[in-house]
DNA sequence: TTCCATGTTCCGCA
DNA sequence: TTGCGGAACATGGA
């Protein structure tokens, strides 16, 4: 579930597992992946070197291996990180591997292959080449400058939220969580709030970060009153008598509740 | 078989 | 000109 969350919990298993150990080899890069490099290219650029320190900026992840030399991971619908299980055979839907002098492997895997892997000298100019907006939970710690953010968009509020130019790091499930634990239907005009409900709302989002990442994006399962454990058309809503119901907004699959949404 | 799926990008339209 | 919504993309599972 490669939204802001899960992107920070692959980070923290980079930091706990991963940093400062020397890269062997970079292998079975999948070019349907590279973006602007070549498995070759990739492999000379990692091969000798170690992550120095990470960085997660909305659902990108930044590995540095030098002063100016970022590896960058982007997760698309299905990406994620683990380790190779000893004298276990590579699968199909590995996109890069990655060999440690320690004999340890990190897999990046992708079953959809709508990830991206990439290199950048700096991270600011990979996001600003992007276009993306601040990361929402870095904005976490100003609220009337989150709220701020929030105003001038004309679309519904699903899409303001999933809009990553204006905030980088929310997809089609925590948007769909944070509308539902605010009581607003995700085709609410986003220009139909006022001051006070731009502060609730980031206000929301940011609670739904933060938990979302306490319980390890899932791992540690999710609380009781969210949407996430029952994101299923027809399934109890657990605030209200309402059923939870699937609609498309912005083309996305969405669910909500059409009891206490309105 | 058809639909749906957590991602971004591109195109047409207002 | 700008921003928004929907289709397309690649692949697998229900």
């Amino acid at each position: 579930m490669p939204e802001l969350p899960d992107v920070q919990i692959f980070k923290e298993y980079l930091d706990t597992s991963f940093l400062d150990r020397k890269i062997v080899g970079a292998g079975k890069a999948d070019t349907q992946l590279l973006q602007g490099i070549s498995p070759e290219e990739l492999n000379r650029f990692l091969t000798g070197k170690s992550f120095i320190s990470t960085r997660r900026y909305g659902k990108y992840l930044f590995a540095r291996v030098a002063e100016d030399e970022f590896l960058v991971l982007h997760f698309g619908m299905t990406g994620f990180l683990r380790s190779l299980r000893k004298g276990e055979k590579i699968g199909s839907h590995v996109g890069l591997l990655l060999q440690f002098e320690d004999g340890s492997h990190l897999v990046y895997e992708s079953r959809r292959k709508l990830g991206r892997i990439s290199v950048t000298d700096t991270v600011e100019r990979f996001v600003s080449g992007r276009g993306l907006g601040p990361d929402a939970l870095e904005l976490c710690v100003d609220g009337a400058a989150f709220a701020e953010r929030l105003r001038g968009h004309r679309g519904s509020i699903k899409a303001l939220l999933m809009n990553q130019k204006a905030l980088a790091g929310i997809g089609n499930v925590y948007s769909d969580e944070i509308l539902f634990l605010m009581g607003v239907h995700p085709k609410k005009g986003a220009d139909e709030l006022n001051n006070k409900e731009r502060r609730t709302l980031a206000a929301k989002t940011c609670h739904v970060l933060k938990t979302a990442i306490g319980k390890h994006a899932g791992a540690d399962g999710w609380p009781q009153k969210w949407l996430l454990p029952r994101r299923k058309a027809g399934s109890a809503c657990p605030h209200c008598s309402g059923k939870i119901s699937r609609i498309t907004v912005s083309g996305r699959g969405t669910y909500f509740c059409s009891g206490h949404q309105s």
